[in-house]
DNA sequence: CATGAATGAGGGTTCATTCAT
DNA sequence: GATGAATGAACCCTCATTCAT
């Protein structure tokens, strides 16, 4: 099955992928074995690993489309937003997306992410690297805002970037541990009202 | 009837578990391999099973004592608290004590544990124990403010509690990940200071 | 009825078989896969496979164009003399000339073939065949210089024949495993010596 | 099975390498798989892999008792010679011995200890370092036998030792291609003969 | 009770070969 | 006739656990 196009060599790296994803949502990186990607995959031992060399390679692209979307995401959903409520509403709205994927729900690798990092210094380098930027957007954020009036300008900006990823942190961790305690708009409703008054002493 | 005393037996099992934490916050749940608890511990592999009938039996007592620890710690830290501010300095205060163990840093328990969860349904329901317990905890703080004036009264305190743990959980993740990031004092100061002013417009 | 001439095909065949050649003096039969032998070659697998239906294939080709060459360059070096000495001395100097090319070290093969004629009774047919026509031969000039009177006559042909033959061997062996510690002039020069007064005592 | 003797783990070593020497001799090193030693040891994997880390450990281990014996039969079977026909028909003999092992024929192993001589370094060393302590042992015996009277001294002893080598390399050699072609008698007593008169015209 | 040698199912990965294009 | 992606059996090795001593 030679001379096939890029397209179609992409398409299977990504049938592998997504498979992988599917997999390794549901039982975990180390609890899932090859053989299930591979039987996932619908593909072959041999052919999963001409596109992926070796397990921890997939884990490391799976962990850097995820990191991907979710910087993408969060950075998206609160880009234009001027006050506090506007960037937690927007960050928590797009954290629930996540979610709602009915084939994966991409959040459940969300902690197996972390702990990787913990491990492995070229995922925690990914790692930092993401959620780096997403403080660094945030702060910016943070900055018009107060230049805009409607943070308290005596904060530090880079304390309240790190305080909104808390919010967006905690309410997938707490969604993923707590499932039917937990309410999105429950808590999307009060982080945004908690966060909003922020400026109302200025 | 035992030959040796109840004590000589709980030592012994300290003396596992003490060894198992170690070897587990150091290199993780699942790169971890039972030899090393066993050598870590000073034991023989049959003595260590004596204590603990397998990996996920010593795993789970673990997960038991390290939620107990926190959900002791955070509790009692924001027990008399009577702001915001004192309940979020308060238990940020008991999170950061976590990481200052000089031998074991069990900060780094966390997220394994997280992930546990997510397949393993006995941890499951135990984080689900606790969080709830703290939860409830902080619900009633957040009622208590709201009767003491300290905090809005329009906030629905169940979702003020899911906040507040929030920036818990996501100080001690973002310690984690981005370590030389983030500045204890800066996040506690900004977390205080917008969690404080909530009650202002009142 | 090709559309490509013979030539062509007997062209890529050599390109093959050079190819594997160099790889496997160079790597050794098991160590070398046939992606590398591919990759040498220039060609595809597909191709490959073409001309040689399998990697044992191959193998015996390359052991039957060694064994041929070997045989031919001893039973020419040694063709015309008449005393143990000249003998020998072409002999060596004909297990010389395989160390030469600079490109192929095709004595690096030659442990390679007896390894593989241990398992491989194709091969050890081979083996033997060859062998057994140079001991003939050696065994006819044997016989030469005892009418000759250049060699003693007591001696059983056929026993000097596989003396003279372990000469050539251990030569080349010793070559490739102590490369820096023998001197091929030495080792020629008392070779002769030691076989030329062999009819000494007549 | 605990606290057991130091003898009963070097009686279990031995009986692994026992078992992979016969698996090697009679499928060589890369065709025998360690589920053949495995099986052949009586011991299961884990047991196996507790004695030698690697099947290269196992390979390394059994070259290293191969030269080994080498070296210690071929010395001691020329040590106390004063002739030429001497060395080489106590070397002979002590190579024959290889052969008559009713359970593993040791002399398999050779050529595959060349061959993997070419590719491992290691091993490339160790076979260096026994064959370059027999061709000592010869040279020093040649140097006596020159000062006996014995052995032309005209010759560079080093030389004839690299010959005499190549005697008994040979034999086994040609002993195992040509099986039923050699007589190990008319083999040694041409030999023997041929170097026996080397020193006639002194 | 303690010991640690033994277990063996299962892990991730490779590679000679094929055959649809 | 050439291509090279796909195959899958087989490879070497690990490790949680047990039980004879």
């Amino acid at each position: 099955m030679p001379r096939v196009s890029d397209e179609y060599l992409l398409e299977r790296q990504e049938q592998v992928l997504d498979a992988a994803i599917r997999c390794f949502a549901e039982g975990g990186f180390h609890a899932t074995g090859m053989a299930d990607v591979i039987r996932e995959s619908g593909l072959s031992a041999g052919s999963v690993y001409r596109y992926y060399k070796s397990k921890d390679e997939l884990i490391a692209a799976i962990i850097t489309r995820l990191l991907g979307q979710l910087h993408g995401r969060l950075t998206q959903a609160s880009a234009g937003a001027t006050t506090p409520a506007e960037v937690i509403g927007g960050a928590l709205g797009a954290a629930s997306q996540t979610f709602d994927n009915t084939q994966i729900n991409y959040a459940r690798l969300l902690p197996q992410v972390w702990t990787e990092a913990l491990r492995n210094p070229d995922i925690a380098r990914q790692v930092q690297g993401s959620y780096g930027q997403i403080i660094e957007h945030l702060c910016g954020l943070a900055a018009q805002m107060q230049a805009g009036g409607t943070l308290d300008p005596q904060l530090d900006p880079r304390g309240v970037a790190h305080v909104m990823l808390s919010a967006v942190q905690g309410f997938m961790l707490q969604k993923l541990m707590l499932a039917q305690d937990i309410d999105s708009a429950t808590y999307a409703a009060a982080a945004s009202q908690m966060f909003a008054v922020a400026a109302q002493d200025v």
